[in-house]
DNA sequence: GAATTTTAGTTAACAGCGTTAGGAAAATAA
DNA sequence: TTATTTTCCTAACGCTGTTAACTAAAATTC
């Protein structure tokens, strides 16, 4: 029977609207304001079918930050690649990353957030594309330096928690204005980028 | 009657009570195993009577963090009088800093997470006593540069920026040992201090 | 085409949560 | 002793996530 094919697509159909029904009242009333029930009102269901598509709350959460990720790591492959300067490179692709924390706040607090302690279990990141794509231009920038796969670990988790810890507090809010936030972000990935294949002066 | 005196000081070790027992809980099993009823449980009275001493759970967590922010402050103080050399001293009150985030991991995740956005409301700092404290031994250390109040604010949010980044991932974990972590942290301790009164070599 | 099975979707319910209302028992006051 | 206040509990409400039981329709089989 190639019904099966449409009942299949329908079924694909039914299971994205619900993901995106999920974020689309996350985006509206943020997290604590997304319930099943409410889910199930928007793709003219009731609760329970929801459960045909996902184990439980917590998976759609999951294939949520899933979708995330997937979308970071493109955006983060076509700020590489708009670049040829390996410096250049670099920046630019953490300036995509911190658009993107920007442009979908409530994904970027679940995908990375310290926060999901607290309501859910911890996601593991599923695929860690966008740690990959660093470590690599990482590695291009400290080509002369021959730095060791560990040291690589090393620069990329610092440089990380540096753009994470600048997101986090941005997004409670610091009381500077955005022009000035954004300038203390470009300040800070350019000094970084460069301490990676400049000596430091003060060691 | 001088009976008053006691019944007073009965409630408010009640209170105190209700708090520890909240806080022991969070500390075994998480925020998300913490209920009223449980509060009640260890107490040993039932749920309600927790409302004649807070106004809801939210306002435990409110006076949970007070206390957490109390608690910080006077550390960071401390570590402060250890020293006399003002980079010295700014190091060691972000060492009190890290350390008492490990020391109390579940409090500093209420403290500084971006995390509640998700499962209860924002707790503003009620007393801003350690961004004091810092802003004043930054100040010190930039007093040649003659900075601005807008400029201070700008370096300690910077600061607070990475320490709180190298915190968030380190409690997600990155897969590093934790003698590096500590390593990495403090070479980023002594790296920002060391900017702010030497000139930028990279300008 | 009729009988049967499978599927889709519903309603009702459970257990656990924060929180509130109302009442019983105990302590105090008269 | 009686009246009043205080202390504390039980019961319940409305909200969660989730499951069970059922119905009606659709698909399949004979």
């Amino acid at each position: 029977m190639a019904s099966k094919d449409r009942i299949q697509r329908q079924k694909e159909e039914t299971r994205n609207s619900i993901l995106d029904a999920a974020y689309a009242i996350v985006k509206e009333e943020g997290w604590e304001g997304l319930n099943m029930r409410k889910i199930a009102d928007r793709i003219e269901y009731t609760a329970p079918i929801i459960y045909e598509y996902f184990a439980n709350k917590n998976a759609i959460l999951i294939e949520l930050t899933q979708k995330g990720y997937n979308n970071l790591t493109k955006l983060i492959r076509v700020a590489r690649d708009t670049e040829t300067d390996p410096d250049l490179k670099l920046q630019a692709m953490w300036t995509a990353f911190w658009d993107f924390a920007f442009a979908n706040k409530e994904l970027y607090q679940v995908m990375y957030g310290v926060e999901m302690k607290c309501c859910s279990q911890t996601i593991v990141p599923p695929v860690e594309t966008p740690f990959e794509l660093f470590i690599n231009s990482i590695a291009d920038l400290m080509a002369d330096q021959q730095p060791t796969a560990a040291e690589l670990k090393i620069k990329y988790y610092t440089f990380f928690s540096v753009i994470h810890g600048l997101i986090s507090v941005n997004m409670i809010g610091n009381g500077l204005s955005d022009a000035t936030n954004e300038q203390i972000f470009k300040d800070a990935v350019s000094a970084i980028t460069k301490s990676l294949y400049k000596e430091d002066v003060n060691a």
